[in-house]
DNA sequence: ATTTTGGGCACT
DNA sequence: GTGCCCAAAATT
């Protein structure tokens, strides 16, 4: 009898055994559709060593009702998905769900209905109808995903579809991704970029296993070379991953893109329409997808047959994922390319201290591009001590940076001011009677945006009206904005430079592509004189007359304890910095400070980067942090407190008694309370041959959780959040 | 996760 | 006995 071991995709499941029926074809890694109850779920053949089951005898078994007309998963990505899982202490089933992440590509129809406005006009109009047709306006999705977009049920437009308001339009799934040409516009290369580029390309014709560290300064041209790597495995048949660390940033690689290739990539991330990301799966899983660019999701998709993955920013932090699977995409690349036998690239100006770390030990091979493309020189960089030359009452931007703003307007060159921070103002308060806006779901202040008239929750996206009077003690106009936002120095820069073009740049302003576009047109046609915004706006951007750069609070990433608090604020500074004197003109950077002898902010006044990294490094060898020791967190939540805590407090009795392993904990985790959770957490610090994640199964292993009770494991933590 | 079942309980 | 609610068990 042809037995199999089902890999369910829900975590709740255990694996289940089942019958191939006479005349299926199946293998480990098929992709199948199985009777369970009155359900059929899908699921993927795998190894039966690898899953525990019961003993359920062959005479119970249920047959395999169907398998997926789609390639089965190789048996890299299998290995893959389980190292991921253990690595990360996370389900199976979780990790594959991320590869079967199109659940709709699975099934044979090669057409979708989509819909659209028709231009018609309903019989009656109603304001949830005409909501709807103001919101829709060039939209066309599923019907759901346009109830989401309107803002609508899903009633509202079935109606407008029998009225004909809303019509009906066939789409072909499976239409081909256009050609990209590996020589439709090779570029001429500096002798520093050749090289690497041999180098790089060299290894992709190799077909084996090579990881590496790609440290070019900003405006070295990093993006140029690996091209030519990616030319080299487009010229070999084999598909091509770009890893980049926000969508936002996809609009620019696009442009570059598709001026050296003749063609665009296929896009992957998380806000795809079902039949784009349908269309892309199916692409990727049969190969003709040549190129993919995308956010860490991307990263475990079924490649036919992955040629290389470039890691664009491989030190940023958002390629760490914060919930679910909590993997690091670089990392996981690095696993990939591995298993799958190819190169890896890591590219960064700034590269994580675990990168730097492993190319110290030769485990990464590293390639420096030590100097700025076309002769552009690296921006002069300065600090303003707050403390000695504060701004003026109110405001924000000491007067030497806004004589550096006013000098730049007058000139006719553009200027960025940074400041991490969103909205208008970080916590909103009464001045008579001290209420706070406090989240009701999280342990945060509510931020002002002012623009959108919002009060909003950057944890949960929980969003009020700003009141007129205090909710607290009802006096009216009593409402002030403490501290600054992008928004409000953006105000503070009309104030002073009344002439000046100012420009926000944050994820609220840029949130579409379209949105993006527009602003890099502007940016590039000196549109725009002063542009303000977040950590968006450190990575990716290339404006030659940009020739001065203002850090509006160089202080704000360092306070809070967080383990990587030094080399993220020295990243982010040093990213920003490189947007300033790309052209031919020189940049100048200015760096608002209180404590410009803080080590962090004296290297990057010195521009004394060995320093940095050295000063760094001795401080993670005394926390045994990583890579010389090893972190983790374990994070207990539910509704209620009293359940989360006492959850806490039993797991901490039976907590295990190890050398080289402190356990520290439990405590409120530091946003005590996210998304109407109350969090706990105990935080690891072992020895790096110390193998924490058997620890920690075993530990968690013993406990029975109450219904209600979420424990996530979160190895190598990021936010210390 | 979803469906089925079965026990306890109020009501007839 | 019947219906109903909720918790526990089963699903291969």
């Amino acid at each position: 009898m042809n037995r199999v071991r089902i890999l369910t995709l829900n975590a709740a499941l255990p694996a289940l055994d089942y019958r191939v029926p006479d005349g299926m074809q199946v293998q480990p890694g098929s992709i199948v559709l199985a009777p369970l109850g009155p359900r059929q779920i899908t699921g993927i053949v795998w190894e039966a060593d690898r899953l525990e089951t019961g003993d359920v005898p062959d005479s119970k078994l249920r047959p395999l009702a169907d398998v997926m007309p789609v390639p089965p998963l190789s048996t890299p990505l299998r290995r893959l998905i389980e190292w991921t899982a253990d690595y990360y202490c996370a389900p199976l089933s979780a990790v594959a769900r991320m590869v079967i992440s199109s659940g709709g590509a699975l099934n044979g129809p090669t057409t979708m209905t989509e819909y659209r406005l028709s231009g018609g006009m309903p019989e009656r109009m109603t304001p949830q109808r005409e909501a709807a047709i103001d919101a829709l306006q060039g939209e066309q999705a599923t019907i759901r995903e346009l109830a989401g977009i309107a803002g609508v049920s899903e009633g509202v437009l079935r109606g407008l579809v029998n009225q004909g308001v809303i019509e009906p339009v066939s789409v072909a799934i499976d239409r081909l991704f256009p050609t990209a040409k590996p020589d439709f516009d090779v570029p001429a290369l500096s002798p520093d970029q050749r090289e690497v580029t041999d180098r790089l390309v060299e290894a992709v014709a190799a077909r084996k296993f090579a990881p590496f560290l790609l440290d070019g300064v900003t405006g070295s041209g990093k993006t140029e070379t690996y091209f030519e790597a990616m030319a080299q495995a487009i010229r070999m048949g084999r598909q091509v991953l770009v890893l980049l660390p926000e969508i936002a940033l996809t609009e620019n690689f696009l442009i570059r893109f598709e001026q050296r290739f003749g063609a665009a990539p296929v896009l992957w991330h998380s806000s795809l329409k079902s039949t784009e990301r349908r269309r892309a799966w199916r692409a990727i899983s049969e190969g003709t997808a040549q190129v993919v660019v995308g956010a860490r999701s991307a990263l475990f998709l079924p490649y036919a047959d992955l040629g290389l993955i470039v890691v664009d920013e491989a030190h940023e932090v958002s390629f760490k994922q914060d919930d679910g699977v909590r993997y690091n995409a670089r990392d996981v690349s690095v696993m990939r390319a591995r298993f799958e036998g190819f190169p890896v690239v890591l590219a960064s100006a700034t590269p994580a201290l675990e990168s730097l770390q492993m190319a110290e030990s030769g485990i990464y091979e590293k390639l420096d591009l030590p100097s700025r493309f076309g002769g552009a020189q690296l921006p002069h960089i300065d600090t303003i001590n707050l403390g000695e030359e504060p701004p003026e009452r109110g405001r924000w931007l000491a007067p030497r940076l806004v004589a550096a703003l006013e000098d730049r307007l007058a000139k006719g060159e553009q200027s960025l001011l940074f400041l991490n921070r969103r909205g208008y103002a970080p916590l909103t308060l009464c001045r008579h009677c001290g209420f706070r806006f406090q989240c009701p779901n999280c342990s945060a202040w509510l931020v002002e945006h002012r623009f959108s008239q919002r009060l909003a929750c950057h944890h949960c996206g929980h969003e009020t009206a700003p009141p007129d009077a205090c909710p607290e003690c009802g006096e009216p106009d009593c409402l002030v904005a403490c501290g600054p936002g992008v928004e409000r120095i953006a105000d503070e820069v009309a104030e002073l430079l009344p002439e000046a073009r100012v420009a926000i740049a944050t994820s609220d302003t840029l949130n579409s592509p379209e949105r993006a576009a527009q602003f890099i047109h502007e940016a590039e046609q000196c549109a725009i004189d002063v542009i303000v915004g977040t950590q968006l706006v450190t990575k990716g951007f290339h404006f030659p007359e940009l020739t001065l750069v203002g850090v509006v609070d160089a202080d704000l990433g360092l306070d809070g304890g967080d383990l990587r608090a030094g080399e993220r604020t020295y990243q982010q500074i040093v990213q920003v910095a490189g947007r300033a004197g790309r052209g031919s003109k020189p940049g100048e950077v200015l760096i608002q400070t209180r404590h410009p002898d803080a080590p962090v902010i004296a290297a990057l006044a010195a521009g004394d980067r060995d320093a940095f990294y050295a000063a760094e490094t001795e401080a993670r060898r005394h926390a045994r942090a990583p890579p010389f020791g090893r972190w983790a967190a374990i994070i207990i939540s539910s509704e209620g407190d009293a359940e989360a805590r006492q959850a806490a407090n039993r797991l901490d009795d039976a907590r295990p008694h190890i050398d080289d392993l402190m356990i520290l904990g439990p405590a409120p985790a530091p946003l005590a309370m996210l998304r109407g959770r109350y969090r706990y957490r105990f935080l690891i610090n072992a020895r790096r041959n110390v193998e924490v994640q058997k620890i920690i199964m075993a530990w968690l292993a013993t406990q029975q959780f109450a219904p209600g009770v979420r424990v996530g494991v979160d190895i190598d933590p990021y936010s210390f959040v």
